[in-house]
DNA sequence: ATTAGCACTCGACCGAGATGAGTGCTAACA
DNA sequence: TGTTAGCACTCATCTCGGTCGAGTGCTAAT
């Protein structure tokens, strides 16, 4: 069962091979290509042995050999060669004092994408239970409130109330004191409809303003659990003949576009290890990706708030280079906010 | 040089057939299509004073005719039936009441492009020479602060100043009074560097928060004339089969994943008339789209709050249905934020 | 165990019809 | 004079057979 160190020359040739060239490759090609001096009738019987323990496939019987997909997870499991990997330009991206991580993180996608040549999706950083740092009511004019709600990580979240009576400054004041004495520091699960009804017991007429305020606050969590996903690149995948026959490609591309399917890929399932995950084929758990490879990896800004990056690419993805962007780019994301973003 | 009464009709149905199937028109199918009673004959004799003319084309000797791009622009302009459109659903998604202007631009694109079968782009609407209304200075722990500027249409930005020195409440409090006594109620462009200078100098050692908050307010006008454009149905081009060839369709769909220049398609260059624009063609601006049509039309929300809405398709797009959806669409959002939004 | 040799397979490519939709032109007709 | 039938012609598309070549599997010799 195992592979003895002749089988796993060979496999690697023939996948480094099929990674530049995505063309099947043959017993001729490996003979001149590695230092081993065999024949290619050797190679041959070699890789007879190889197709039938399932790691590479015979496109059809008069070609080459392809690698399958437990030949590629084979190989980036066991064979990879994983070095750290320079984004090019990518600190240049990181240092630029970025107003908003919004523009920060589509930035991210894109030079990775430019880089790797393969599509990327990034997901922002999503914040956990974190408390309610505080609550501020403003008067825009005559009939609007501005409520003003930060969450721990200075999450904001700004909701513009309209008023059909008008308020005095101090019922305001007194709204503000009220919101912030009860709800400040508290976590999200802890602000339940006991603590909302007795805020609106006190707040006696302007029981609707909690509301809103509550819904505000409601909607700063729920907007980062939202699906912030920016992409960048989907076009790369018209480098790889294997995606870029129309149906595929409409298809993929679609995907890439419909931000909730996406979520989905996002979502680590068990990011132990290294963060890094690599699905290859049919271990995508989205349908209509199974002929690619993803690569994702999760970054922690600070206190908790994770994202994702995600890498979409063919099969024959250069493993060893995204794995390796992508954990010097995990750490540079997360090295990011450690120094505390100085200009 | 005028088209008789018969060319026109026959020019219609030349138009029409092609737009549905596609497929370049012979004389035979016209002649039973139309119920001018005549035979192939003579419509091959009309057929030929129109591709003359220039209002349609043969793409090779033995092939029926399509229509060019001045055939189209005549069809358009002269020719066409415009009626208004219902989009359906749409009145769903707009009556939602959608907390996000982000998250409603959305939907409506994406409820557009499904409706039409087209890829289709919305800006979100951008102020011009708005007044800033009021600026709010909180502490939010102890080395940060909160800038929260809002700006007439309700635009908000936030801004988290990091503090070096700690602040006393009172300080914040001449803060916010300065700010907001100097500031409030000037327009965007009355922001100069003179009052800047005075407000810093009235700050004295708390200029750099001054620095901060112009920042802030800056920020929220160019947020804002930023590239807030949101695209659906890119993979709509698939559905036409002259713009399905790999190449063109990933230079499209490049096009369209590049808001730098969408947002070039979407600046109406002369918005007279309906607020309806339609580009044919070599008429688009941007050159990767030239095999395709544009259709944009602009919305007004309230107060000179402008943005456009745009569909791509091939140039065989289905103008009268198009058209009719926007101008139906464009009244719809109009009247949108004139209800002022009541749940 | 390795290799040379050979017959075999099968996709890719190419050129030669065949097909058919559509044209332009001419001559006849109302 | 406008309309039409008829006909030769064009040209993209399809199909079919043949060739080419990369690559294989098997066998026999080393």
């Amino acid at each position: 069962m195992e592979l003895d160190e002749r089988k796993k020359i060979i496999l690697i040739a023939v996948i480094k091979n099929y990674l530049e060239t995505g063309e099947p490759v043959g017993s001729r090609t490996i003979s001149k290509y590695t230092d081993l001096n065999l024949s290619s009738a050797t190679i041959r019987n070699e890789m007879a042995d190889l197709e039938e323990l399932g790691y590479i496939i015979q496109p059809h019987t008069s070609a080459g050999r392809i690698p399958s997909d437990k030949g590629y997870r084979f190989y980036v499991d066991q064979l990879m060669n994983d070095k750290v990997k320079e984004v090019e330009e990518m600190k240049e991206v990181l240092l630029e004092k970025e107003e908003k991580m919004e523009n920060l993180l589509k930035q991210v996608a894109k030079k990775l994408a430019v880089n790797t040549n393969y599509a990327t999706m990034i997901s922002a950083p999503s914040i956990h239970g974190n408390k309610l740092k505080f609550i501020q009511l403003s008067r825009v004019d005559t009939n609007h409130l501005l409520a003003v709600v930060v969450i721990e990580g200075n999450v904001i979240k700004n909701k513009v109330i309209r008023l059909d009576d008008e308020l005095s400054d101090e019922t305001i004041l007194k709204l503000n004191l009220l919101l912030n004495t009860n709800l400040n520091g508290l976590n999200i699960e802890e602000i339940n409809l006991g603590i909302i009804s007795v805020l609106k017991n006190q707040a006696g007429e302007h029981s609707e303003i909690v509301d809103e305020v509550i819904d505000a606050v409601a909607d700063a969590i729920k907007a980062d659990e939202d699906l912030e996903i920016y992409t960048s690149g989907a076009t790369n995948i018209f480098k790889y003949p294997e995606l870029s026959d129309s149906e595929r490609a409409s298809e993929l591309i679609s995907t890439f576009e419909n931000k909730e399917d996406l979520s989905e890929l996002l979502t680590a399932d068990d990011e132990a290890e290294t963060g890094i995950q690599v699905y290859i084929g049919e271990e995508v758990k989205m349908k209509s990706m199974q002929d690619c490879s993803v690569v994702t990896a999760t970054y922690e800004l600070e206190e908790g708030m994770k994202g994702t990056i995600g890498i979409v690419g063919p099969k024959r993805m250069d493993y060893e280079k995204v794995v390796g962007m992508l954990k010097n780019l995990k750490q540079q994301m997360s090295d990011l906010y450690k120094n505390d973003r100085k200009d």
